[in-house]
DNA sequence: CCCTTTATAGTCAGAGTGACTATTAAGAAG
DNA sequence: CTTCTTAATAGTCACTCTGACTATAAAGGG
């Protein structure tokens, strides 16, 4: 709180609340929408999947605990976690979240570039890769967070420079576009997606001289590395759904 | 936190996290935007203004905690609450956010039209409405919280319906346009907002029949209604900021 | 050497937008 | 009862952006 604070307010007289953070962390593979779980070795919800979390430390911010857990789960060194993208999503409640006792969950979102097999190092023994279409029913309310979670990288992809975190450092215009069409489930025109990418300024901005990488069969291709802005200008807009579309509904974050 | 559970887990044994609600109340009165505050009674931060807020029940989301902080801090009756626009922004937890103990913050933003001066039904003896620009510093970190909340709504004015939270139920499309320039520090072209505003499905409806209102001077003004749309179709950019202006810093969530 | 594949360049019509001008309908001033 | 002022509404026009295309270039595979 801050405000109305109870007189002689006493931190054990409340019933306390547990805070927690999850993850929703996201790659994209094979042309499909990947999200990392674990799965629980203990009641409640043993055997299922889970987003990976955890209780924060006694003086550690949300933000650092997603980071932390985020190391622990992919294996990844703290120097890599500190660049990646990492955004506060929203805050879970409700009180029967957990049966266990009063959770409050922070959940964040986190986009990764295509990486080896995680190495559950911390207290999930194993963590995998799942096709986020294929996700079966997770624990406690992660299939809400994890529907919340894909429908704001989907908008953020509209108005800001996000999808370059799904690319390694350097990349083709070809593999920007497979993130777009692969996080909103549609197929976009590439000459025109080409204009649009290298017209916003500041988006993407071309890799020295004349490299250039050779993939497989046509021809290769421009590499380009995230520039410096944040925002994109004018944004990258969706295009209306023509039906019912298998995809996520449209969904504002509330 | 949800998966990895420490053995024996015993919610005691942690320094207990106190989970609170922090409101960002809007509204637009004389042609500025206003946001609700009361007066610290107590330690810390005694005599600074705050945003409202207060401890979340033991079983009670924090959505509904917010909503009834609201209630209790402006007067309006419950059914009055229940139908305005309330937005969870961002949860705070920086460990030394609140000097007394390990405080986490659910931050809302709520937009209200003009409404009489609230009354401080609750702990709050005093609670009234400041020109959001002259809000002075005010207690623990809600300075950034009221920024955030700000950016937000900016924000969200573009793509939403959500400028006609801040209008009563019959509207004319010149008090919309206050909204907008209000919120956004920038002044709009009438007919060009005007079109826009018309061509959007669903945004506004025209109240039935040929009433008008006639404030003062000047022809008298259609009268309309919020439409049933929530998102908007296209969006309604912000004009590009020309120079450094005095308003809100270009920003989005993180 | 031709075919397929992918990258890149360019064209064109229509929608949307910003900057304007014009007209209408009220109250206020004389 | 004019005339001025104010605000709402209607309409115009050039420019930009976009979606849908077509065309060309450069690689690998048969």
């Amino acid at each position: 709180m801050t405000t109305p604070v109870p007189e002689g307010y006493d931190p054990h007289a409340y019933a306390p609340f547990a805070v927690t953070v999850d993850l929703a962390v996201f790659t994209v593979r094979e042309a499909r929408l990947h999200v990392l779980l674990v799965e629980r070795g203990q009641e409640p919800f043993r055997g299922r999947w889970a987003l990976p979390g955890g209780f924060l430390l006694p003086r550690e911010s949300a933000g650092d605990a997603a980071r932390r857990e985020l190391a622990e789960e992919t294996g990844l060194g703290p120097g890599t976690v500190g660049a990646l993208h990492l955004e506060q999503l929203r805050t879970y409640t409700d009180p029967d979240r957990d049966p266990r006792m009063r959770v409050v969950s922070v959940a964040y979102a986190a986009l990764l570039p295509d990486l080896p097999e995680p190495r559950g190092g911390g207290d999930a023994a194993s963590a995998r890769w799942w096709d986020a279409d294929a996700a079966g029913p997770l624990a406690f309310d992660h299939d809400t967070i994890l529907a919340d979670a894909r429908d704001r990288i989907g908008a953020k992809l509209e108005y800001t420079c996000l999808a370059t975190a799904f690319c390694p450092a350097e990349f083709t215009l070809g593999e920007l576009q497979q993130v777009y069409e692969t996080v909103w489930g549609v197929e976009l025109d590439r000459p025109n997606f080409r204009r649009k990418v290298l017209s916003a300024p500041g988006f993407v901005q071309p890799v020295g001289g004349p490299p250039r990488r050779t993939g497989g069969r046509g021809k290769p291709a421009a590499l380009y590395r995230a520039g410096d802005a944040t925002a994109l200008h004018p944004p990258l807009l969706r295009p209306p759904r023509t039906d019912a579309s298998p995809s996520a509904t449209e969904g504002h974050d509330r």
